[in-house]
DNA sequence: TAAAATATTACACTCAGTGCAATATTGCAA
DNA sequence: TTGCAATATTGCACTGAGTGTAATATTTTA
């Protein structure tokens, strides 16, 4: 009964996370539609079909809508990070494990989030704090990687600097008429602080 | 009457002023004493010697209140970084505008006001927003003395490291045991980052 | 098929925040 | 001084987010 008990276990989570994915896109398009502060909870659950109560068996709160997108972010980060290839300097490490990030990224998707979170003073500042779990993230990671005491401070900058980075590709893709890809930006930002930080 | 206008109108503004501080440091005492969320409104006004609604009159949000303490920052800190002397590395411009800043903290205040901050994940997000908006006015302070293009990306560089010192020298600070000063936190940081950017 | 675990809901509640309109207080001009 | 205008204070009724609790439904498993 062994493979019987693993479909049925996996078909309830797949349930849960079928409901919850439901209620995250309805919430969007309401989101988009109407605003964030302008949909009520009442209005997301009945668009989702469940009751109001339920919505909050899925999310602790509204705000945690729009973290849904971004609940693994600072593990698949931190993966990213240590799973590059030894030997290079730790600028490129953090490059190319925020490539990695953002290639996963749709972009539809991502810019109406940015238009919502940009709306509210409250999604702002949660979002931004965001940033800042992932420079502490990356900090952590590199400090694997390079244990070195000597090199911490280093590595804090480091950290700063690219994560600093993420956030200007991001703002200024979603942003930008221009049709730049997000890898652009953030290839070309990284580009030209590599010229700066030799030089300070 | 211009003597007696200038005098009432003062006057008025005063009273405003008052109350408003009164409010702020009941509110802050009910904060230490029950917890930030176990204050209700009802009973900061009750406290207040105000009305619920009065409340709403002098502060547009419950956070607000912990925001009065900080409502100038971004100013002040703009005004002595255009206040630096010049030629000086920008490294050193923004270690003395910090160091002007936080000399006008009541420590005392300074950290009861973390603690309640550190208790809420939404105060502390709304908090970690102002480190940006400080960078941000930092960035453009900067841009002000170094106009010259070239040096833009130099300069969101310093922006970002300075203001990242900033903040966890008064994270290390509040949180430290030892009865070191917080000027003596920010200038060691300082110190130890310094002795990084010349060889990433 | 029974009972244990999980999911869904209703109801009643607290608290933050807003709109509105009434009242009180103060400032100023004649 | 008195009356008018501006500002300050309040009460009331409302919305909307979020919680506690307990009842009911559904699914899982033994």
């Amino acid at each position: 009964m062994i493979e019987t008990d693993q479909v049925q276990e996996g078909w309830r989570e797949r349930k849960r996370r079928e409901t919850l994915d439901r209620i995250a896109d309805t919430a969007l398009t309401l989101f988009v539609k109407n605003g964030y502060d302008a949909t009520t909870l009442d209005a997301i659950a009945e668009a989702s079909g469940i009751s109001r109560r339920t919505f909050f068996y899925y999310f602790k709160s509204k705000e945690e809508i729009l973290a849904t997108w971004q609940r693994e972010l600072p593990e698949t980060f931190r993966a990213a990070i240590l799973a590059e290839p030894s030997g290079q300097h730790p600028f490129d490490v953090l490059q190319n494990a925020h490539l990695k990030l953002i290639a996963n990224l749709d972009p539809q998707k991502s810019i109406a989030i940015y238009r919502i979170i940009r709306s509210s003073e409250y999604l702002l500042a949660m979002n931004q704090s965001k940033y800042l779990k992932l420079e502490q993230t990356a900090f952590e990671a590199l400090r694997e990687l390079w244990p070195d005491k000597s090199r911490m401070n280093a590595m804090r900058i480091v950290a700063m600097v690219s994560v600093g980075i993420l956030r200007l590709s991001l703002e200024n893709w979603a942003e930008g008429q221009e049709g730049k890809s997000l890898e652009t930006y953030l290839k070309e930002e990284f580009e030209e602080m590599r010229k700066e930080t030799l030089k300070l």
